[in-house]
DNA sequence: TAAAGCTATCTTGTTTTGCAAGATAGCTTT
DNA sequence: AAAGCTATCTTGCAAAACAAGATAGCTTTA
């Protein structure tokens, strides 16, 4: 039995967003720079089937490309659909945190 | 269709581990405390089943107790196991926090 | 005393999220 | 031609949360 909670439900997609709201990526590329941001453990499992679902609901556009050295890479850009929820995601995110990290992180002696 | 985000998902069991580490609480009592915290719609739909899996699951454990206002409440409080439980939680949230912050509230000049 | 309203717990069924595992295929190196 | 890397996508499953409502005790009001 493990205790390992799923802190990451519901925010990834967020973080993919916020990604692409920087520059084009493609798939295999955003699962490295998640990485790379700290979010490991992010499988491709689950990268792939939220960019489809982005595209479905019109939140970001994909286009493919040829690459130099090896197969073609479909690159995600955001509409401006997925711009503005990326704005309300990252409003939530605010709003989640303070609460949630004085319920977690307070001392003893902190607010009942 | 609405780009709401269910930015909760997997740290309300954590939460709901902290209050009872503070004091002993009922569900009832619980689902205000959390209103109280910041965190609002979270219905008794959602927090009865966690209690009952963290009952299930040896983390907490539960007393029922006479009311003088009202009909029984049923009492919760953390298990060893629980307390375990709930630094883990912590120290995960602690490493999922700045990697989210940093994507979804940087400006446009932070890192890449 | 009967009805209404509040307190309190729990269940059922559904949706969303995420993951593990693997299928597919192009390109490069050996 | 075989192996390995890059890259995308699918299938099937489990967990998390919620909406809606069932149940029931207690108190207040009419």
């Amino acid at each position: 039995m493990s205790f390992r909670s799923q802190l990451l439900k519901g925010i990834l997609e967020g973080c993919i967003l916020s990604i692409i709201n920087k520059e084009m990526v493609y798939g295999y590329e955003l699962s490295q720079k998640l990485q790379h941001f700290g979010l490991h453990d992010v499988s491709e499992g689950s990268i792939y089937p939220i960019l489809l679902r982005l595209q479905k609901d019109g939140l970001i556009k994909g286009e493919m490309r040829a690459s130099s050295t090896g197969p073609k890479r479909k690159y995600y850009e955001l509409t401006n659909l997925g711009e503005k929820a990326l704005l309300e995601i990252q409003e939530e995110w605010k709003n989640l945190q303070k609460p949630v990290d004085r319920l977690l992180n307070r001392s003893v002696d902190d607010e009942r």
